[in-house]
DNA sequence: CAACCTTTGAAGGCG
DNA sequence: CGCCTTCAAAGGTTG
């Protein structure tokens, strides 16, 4: 609860994440400018903030170092030409690109007071705004000016893409079908240049989710028919949506900063793009005016104009999603039951959602990117890689996501005092869900069952790769052994991942594990957490906590092993978790890698992570 | 169509 | 204090 004292540098939260860093202390190149190389992470954070402000006389500058070459295509050349790099860009280039050049940005905004103050934004806050108003409000903007935006300011090929579409209705078709293309969006995101805040992207994204839009608001045409887009239900978050009467109309702090950064607006988040086409766009195309009128002013943020956007945190879901969908509906004769429903939900508190944390909020990001480079689309593997990267990032890397999550949590208490995690338990969603989940984990407990089935990761057109059990409609093994895994996605020796197991060895199974452990990371990621991974022990110490092995196994492999974080640090009781691990790698550790590192890393690995392992396994 | 899967981290509860 | 449980995102899969 110290972040009630809000922000204002004292971090709160997170401690032990803060302190791991502490100690380990590499910075930011970003940071370094300030300098010194071994600053805590909440001097880093202070310094970051204080950059984004001080920066205003450099902030040029800065921006000319992330700033991407200039380039003379067209917004649209550029927009095809970054879908197709994406499209081949492999896991190699992840890290490549400066890690997160806007980082600083989000730490801008004075997060210990849920409105910026006027004139508070950080020139770099202000140069985004510039990129991203004039795309918002352009409608036809010259290309010419959007492409002096861009090249001055606009890194990523992401930032683009919103503006491409919005700007272009009459090719609304067009851009749209790109959308649609690149549905899968990696393509459009570019990770690597997607800022680190886009995690919370999403959360701008949907922010605009009126529960009764103004009028004007309903003048947005559907540019594929025509039609007048019904009142946001696209948009409404299913994160956050702002429920009317209720603290979420406060805006959400991050939000404003979101949007005026320019990415946030297109659906750049990393998982962005659940919609057939940005939903985002819509939202943007009437955002000036919804700016202006469409929240109260109890809403709006005292001090900053642009933040009228209102946004409310993205934390809070309302029913109203619903109800909106079943507007239309309402008949006569049922009016009543709706109505009665909407008392309901009106009566219901709004799910206020969890903050992020660290690694949600890098999953968001990354998701994308991951999906691109594998051709697995399945959430739990590509989740299964995530957590693979995530032990091989960095600590300056991960510490900014931790960061990041700290300031959510910090927001999140600010904008929702009373909130308890606790609020979000079955109990409050009519204890439906989940429990089940751990219930037949422990039931089954031993028994390696859980684990999924081949069909589910292969699909049915590689029944070849399916484990024998597997084809018996059986639990599969196999998959736990990890080979499956899509490792291969990581696999990608930085190439593209092939498809997921193909490779033959794969159909070997539990013998090769060693071998393959070593080699590839694949190594059984998988669920450490929570199963009994019996197999998986098969190779390692049965006792230690699988969850590192797994990762790390690959990287650290090469040495020593299991707690390799705590070469570092000395410190590598499991137990430790998260606070002691973390990487000392540095640099060395480069996540580019991560995935397919197992052949890089190993030699470097220095360090893992590890520690972030949390669970013991019994 | 709800729940599952899978990941890490945060947080609450319990002993 | 340590352990356990739930939830946060995501989206294909499962039942």
């Amino acid at each position: 609860m110290p972040q009630l004292n809000g922000g204002g540098g004292d971090d709160l939260g997170a401690n032990d994440e803060m302190i791991s860093f502490k100690d380990e202390g590499e910075q930011e190149e970003k940071i370094s400018e300030n300098s010194s190389a071994e600053r805590d992470l909440a001097d880093v954070k202070s310094s970051l903030v204080n950059e984004s402000e001080t920066n205003q006389n450099s902030s040029s500058d800065s921006e000319a170092e992330r700033r991407p070459p200039p380039r003379s295509e067209t917004f649209r050349d550029k927009t095809r030409e970054s879908l197709e790099e994406a499209a081949k860009r492999q896991d190699g280039g992840l890290f490549k690109s400066p890690p997160y050049p806007g980082y600083p940005f989000i730490m801008i905004p004075d997060l210990t007071s849920p409105y910026l103050p006027n004139g508070s934004l950080s020139p770099t806050a202000r140069t985004y705004l510039q990129m991203k108003w004039p795309l918002l409000d352009v409608q036809a903007g010259s290309l010419q000016s959007r492409q002096a935006l861009k090249d001055a300011r606009s890194p990523s090929p992401a930032h683009i893409v919103g503006p491409f579409c919005l700007e272009f209705p009459g090719q609304a078709d067009l851009s749209l079908h790109q959308f649609q293309l690149s549905n899968k969006v990696p393509v459009v995101q570019h990770p690597h240049h997607v800022h680190p805040l886009t995690p919370l992207i999403t959360y701008s994204n949907e922010h605009f989710t009126p529960g009764n839009p103004p009028p004007h608001l309903q003048t947005d045409v559907d540019p594929k028919t025509g039609i007048p887009r019904p009142p946001h239900p696209p948009d409404i978050s299913p994160y956050y949506p702002l429920s009317p009467g209720t603290v979420g109309q406060i805006p959400h702090p991050l939000g404003w900063l979101v949007p005026q950064q320019g990415q946030p607006v297109y659906p750049i988040t990393t998982g962005g793009f659940r919609h057939p086409y940005p939903t985002a766009l819509t939202v943007n195309a009437s955002m000036s005016s919804l700016l202006s009128s469409r929240f109260p002013p109890h809403m709006v943020p005292p001090h900053h104009s642009l933040h009228t956007t209102g946004i409310p945190h993205p934390a809070i879901v309302t029913p109203n999603v619903k109800q909106e969908s079943s507007h239309s509906d309402i008949s006569t004769l049922n009016s009543s039951k709706h109505q009665d429903q909407k008392k309901e939900d009106e009566k219901k508190k709004p799910h206020i959602k969890k903050p992020l944390n660290a690694f949600m909020l890098y999953m968001k990001e990354m998701r994308a990117k991951v999906v691109a480079e594998c051709t697995l689309k399945e959430s739990a593997a590509i989740n299964q890689i995530l957590g693979r990267r995530w032990h091989a990032l960095s600590r300056e890397e991960q510490a900014k996501y931790y960061e990041l999550a700290r300031k959510e949590r910090q927001l999140h208490m600010q904008l929702y005092p009373g909130w308890s995690a606790r609020d979000n338990y079955a109990a409050n969603q009519q204890g439906k869900k989940k429990k089940r989940k751990r219930e037949k984990q422990q039931a089954e407990g031993n028994d390696l069952s859980a684990p999924k089935k081949c069909r589910a990761r292969f699909g049915l057109d590689q029944q070849n790769n399916w484990c024998g059990p597997c084809r018996r409609k059986k639990k599969c093994i196999r998959y736990i052994q990890g080979e499956g895994s899509c490792a291969s996605p990581p696999s990608s020796d930085g190439s593209l991942l092939e498809s997921p197991p193909s490779s033959p060895s794969m159909v070997s199974t539990s013998p090769p594990l060693k071998e393959s452990k070593l080699q590839t990371e694949q190594m059984q990621p998988l669920s450490l957490t929570m199963k009994p991974a019996p197999l998986v022990s098969s190779s390692h110490h049965p006792h230690q906590h699988l969850t590192m092995p797994v990762p790390l196994a690959q990287l650290d492999n090469s040495g020593a092993g299991k707690t390799p974080g705590s070469a570092h640090n000395g410190s590598l009781d499991p137990s430790d978790v998260s606070s002691s691990s973390r990487p000392s790698g540095s640099a060395s550790s480069r996540p580019a890698s991560a995935c397919h590192s197992h052949s890089l890393l190993p030699s470097s690995a220095p360090t893992q992570p590890l520690s972030l392992v949390t669970k013991s396994i019994d």
